[in-house]
DNA sequence: GTGAAAGCGCTAACAG
DNA sequence: CTGTTAGCGCTTTCAC
């Protein structure tokens, strides 16, 4: 006994098989009572449409594809699951395309990555694809357009793509400024390295933002204020010590780039005696599920919002044939918890 | 210009779209001069088979489902990149298939649920599917077998399939051992409530093992010591507070049964004043990423290791004909770290 | 070794 | 509103 096929529905409900692809297609040009018979030899057949035929048939997979770096970090799994479950409500499939970490001299990830480019994607298993913080080289770029497909890009700006962005500079602005309305002064920044193939950037617009703000208050950036880490906690955690370590010029607040290095600033004060926000400000950026057990400030960016946001756009693209290609903001928002006071000493 | 299609790739090598098929398929019965010619013009064209007519015809899809609760957490994560490593390796495609969160009144979500097992499921997109610690109603556990796929579960026994499961009960024996081992003989636990539609019992056994490790060393397992948490650092967090706010009776260790649990209890140990491991030694499962930063005992099981070999099982299957429905323990393992230590006043 | 031909199960004109 | 008729782009007998 195989599955049941169209055919077994058609025979059962007396119909042709034309109609039954209508009817369970939901198409107008039925009358309701053949679709409800239809129905009926479909449900008493338990039967589903075969997506491999049916794509095949139409030109359509009802599949859309999502590429992703850094499976194992919270904020990447947020953004896959606001995609997933918008795709997901729509009768789409998702299937996962993950590039591991670009370690420069890893032949088997960087195998495996050409592979994706190459051929993965290529297959026409899907009708559409989102890209996640992206950065491509040219040859990659353009193995995404030749599979001509709409594509959504989100966190990073790519040729010739709709993408959904957020503003760094204007988060980091903001955050730097809540810690300046509270009236510090000696404002440290934890940013991350710039490295070659991730982020768009993305810490170096953060790091501006941060700047922009001081200078726009008045106060003159110092280099010396400003560490690097790697997004991770305890990355946080290490350069916050070396920042609240120096006993001349200890900052009396923290503005760091992602949540899980401001954590690690928090561990950090706390080992060293210091309390938060008492002797030491912090705010972080992401909205990660754990502050709000650290008390965190932090600029919220929802990432499964912005998951779902480039689902929605993808779908409308592939719904009208015509791709807009445009940048699509990403919203924000400053969420102020314990982790932030008035500065020592000083006055809001 | 649509895209290139074996029949483009047959003309230009001067074959037939038969032989282009074998060609590239890899099968013996080409010559190799052929062969080569096909791998040329399809070089060439960029030719990449159409995935949706090729399962078409062959009946394999050549994309690997993979159903998976709480994309959110990091463990969940991490058996989904093994997943994903292991079939792209071979080809495969993954399609990934969230089941959220159970809340019992969310409607919606049970909808997408029910949706999941009777249609998505079904449309034949998937040559095999990889279930991961589900709990199923006889109802969707019928749904599953209906697709007439190989299975393979992870975590949790489902009956009539290959199920990888850890054996919970010795990891717990073996977590608290290493705490007997130190001279603590207060030792309490902070497990998981009992849910229905998940996990298996998985809390009950690691209790159980907990106690019998307590009873086989001749400690009497005291109920006021035990707590259940949300598996959370938060719930962590709170259920560590509630045991060690207790001046009477406070344990000298606590064996937690998530990493993350864990971690909670070192920071309300140190919230309350308390050194790790000096005043209180603590033990988690599970090996998660944190672990190092906090200096967690552990007892590792390898989460992306077990996404891999659930994949390597299910590949296996797809391979061969038979089925065979064997339980297969995972590994696990004891990572001694900094977070335990010789019990205040006792000897090892 | 290679080619011809028959589908895989569905959808999409085109008629009526 | 419904049926008939071609395919969608491959894989796979079955011949040669």
């Amino acid at each position: 006994m195989g599955a049941p096929t169209i055919q077994g529905v058609a025979a059962l409900a007396g119909v042709s098989t034309a109609t039954v692809s209508r009817a369970l297609a939901g198409k107008s040009s039925v009358s309701e009572a053949t679709r409800a018979r239809v129905r009926a030899a479909a449900t008493e057949l338990g039967y589903v449409a075969s997506a491999t035929a049916s794509s095949l048939a139409s030109g359509r997979t009802r599949n859309v594809g999502v590429v992703l770096p850094y499976l194992g970090s919270w904020f990447y799994a947020q953004v896959l699951q606001g995609c997933h479950r918008a795709l997901a409500d729509q009768g789409y499939d998702l299937t996962l395309y993950h590039l591991e970490n670009h370690a420069p001299d890893n032949k088997r990830a960087a195998g495996r990555r050409q592979r994706l480019f190459e051929e993965f994607l290529h297959r026409k298993r899907i009708d559409g694809l989102i890209a996640v913080s992206l950065e491509l080289t040219p040859a990659e770029l353009e193995g995404l357009h030749r599979i001509g497909r709409p594509l959504v890009g989100v966190g990073g700006p790519l040729e010739g793509v709709t993408t959904l962005s957020l503003d760094d500079r204007a988060v980091a602005r903001l955050a730097t400024e809540h810690l300046l309305s509270l009236g510090h002064r000696t404002i440290a920044h934890i940013g991350g390295a710039e490295r070659f193939d991730l982020d768009f950037g993305l810490p170096g617009r953060r790091r501006e933002g941060y700047e922009q703000a001081l200078v726009a208050a008045g106060v003159r950036p110092d280099p010396a204020l400003v560490r690097v880490g790697d997004f991770t906690i305890q990355g946080g955690y290490e350069a916050a010590l070396q920042l609240l370590g120096a006993p001349r010029s200890r900052p009396t607040a923290i503005f760091a780039a992602s949540d899980e290095m401001a954590i690690g600033t928090i561990l950090a004060a706390r080992d060293l005696g210091l309390r938060v926000p008492e002797d030491l400000s912090v705010v972080g950026i992401d909205g990660h599920e754990l502050g709000d057990f650290f008390g965190l400030t932090t600029v919220d960016q929802f990432p499964q919002k912005q998951g779902r946001l480039a689902a929605e756009r993808l779908l409308a693209e592939l719904g009208q044939d015509g791709a807009s290609h445009v940048a699509v903001p990403l919203p924000y928002e400053l969420r102020v918890r314990r982790s932030t006071a008035v500065a020592p000493g000083g006055s809001a």
